[in-house]
DNA sequence: TTGACAAGTGTAAGTACAACACATATAATT
DNA sequence: AATTATATGTGTTGTACTTACACTTGTCAA
């Protein structure tokens, strides 16, 4: 059907991904620099146009796809926005998701048709940049969504490809969450959550009690429903 | 800027919102009977296309106003549906609202340019109906949020335009949570809620201690931020 | 064998929550 | 005016969960 009503005639809808990372201690964002009009050569989130033959997360991990090389990927519906004025160039709704990357285990593709660069950008820095559209605005709300989630899914999961232990993980906790914990409630309180479980292996340091090794569940109900 | 390319021409977005309200004692949601293709003569919640020149939350607004005659009303983001074939026409996105309104308050508009009915539905009900698009998924998900906003917002404020007494309130709560508290340990975890505040009236009904009337708070963190 | 170090386990104090008893205010009744 | 019925409002106790900190365990290096 064609749409010829101009109160809502060439809409579309945006498809955008804030992917963490958490490298040496600091949360990081990907960004890539586009290389098209409007907002070229500024700094944006990876996302993109949905199409019309595709759901909506399907439109996200493409476009993470073309514009980062990322290929699987689990993500979580973060916020929608829909500011009358977020695009210059037409009336554009983001739906916005949330991933967790490690950053040792994918190689960013720099350039792409559409993108010139790509970087893990400390999440503290970004919040002084001006990036492309509402970018700023997504990251935040899907920062704090992150903190949600990772309480309550296996979000971080895809950090620990081998498996984690308890104090090391503990780390990636405090981080994201900018808090610290006792060591010993810690443990407690992320076995409560149910949501790891144990391995049977332990790591073998120099000079030090071995740890156990964990994993996370794979859980039903993880699944996204949206 | 006109779009032409196939990819994602033709795409709109739905502004829809579940409206709820409890009425003796049964949470109702309210149901328009549509009298325009696709789904001519369905029963569907209210809401519509989004225009280009408004916000999400006012289209919501708007569409209510133009589909039930309900003028103000708080709404809450709830989901996003975005499945492929969720509208037969063509391919729209569907952001959903909640919100609470006090049935005795407002006259509902019945028939209009584009409605032939409107009525509120116990919710019990509604799950065997055969709703328009996808609206049975999207009131399911938006009771569920339903039950998280009442424990952390206001949203139940417009039932209660005069105030309420705790004892009062307490079976709203019971009945769209669907459990039952103690009398004794809900006044204590609703004050702690810090949602409510003393108005310093009381009610006088006949024969029995006068109850403290209540209101909500006016918060700033309880505006919607998206 | 001992020391260093971090992992893992335990324990006591404090806090939040559930179950239940008691006191209070009103109007109808005596 | 005292009594009674009824539902509101406050307190209290026991249990579970959280927080703070002490102790034990397993490995490598000296």
């Amino acid at each position: 059907m064609e749409v010829n009503n101009p109160l809502y005639k060439n809409q579309g809808i945006h498809v955008i991904s804030s992917l963490f990372t958490v490298d040496h201690g600091v949360v990081k964002v990907l960004l890539i620099k586009r290389n098209n009009e409007p907002f070229k050569d500024k700094w944006a989130l990876v996302g993109g146009a949905l199409y019309n033959n595709e759901d909506l997360i399907d439109g996200a991990k493409r476009e993470i796809k073309e514009k980062s090389g990322i290929e699987s990927i689990d993500l979580y519906l973060s916020s929608v926005h829909g500011k009358v004025d977020r695009s210059p160039v037409m009336r554009m709704i983001a739906v916005s998701y949330v991933g967790v990357i490690d950053i040792n285990s994918v190689n960013i593709v720099k350039k792409t048709m559409k993108t010139t660069d790509a970087e893990w950008m400390d999440i503290n820095l970004v919040k002084n940049m001006d990036l492309a559209y509402d970018h700023n605005e997504i990251i935040a709300s899907s920062f704090e969504e992150l903190k949600k989630l990772i309480l309550k899914s296996s979000i971080l999961d895809c950090l620990f490809p081998h498996g984690f232990t308890i104090p090391e993980i503990q780390k990636v906790y405090e981080v994201i969450l900018g808090t610290t914990y006792d060591r010993r409630n810690f443990r407690r309180k992320l076995l409560s959550l149910d949501l790891i479980e144990d391995t049977g292996e332990s790591s073998v340091f120099d000079g030090k009690k071995p740890a156990k090794f964990y994993r996370f569940k794979k859980k039903i109900d993880d699944i996204n429903i949206f």
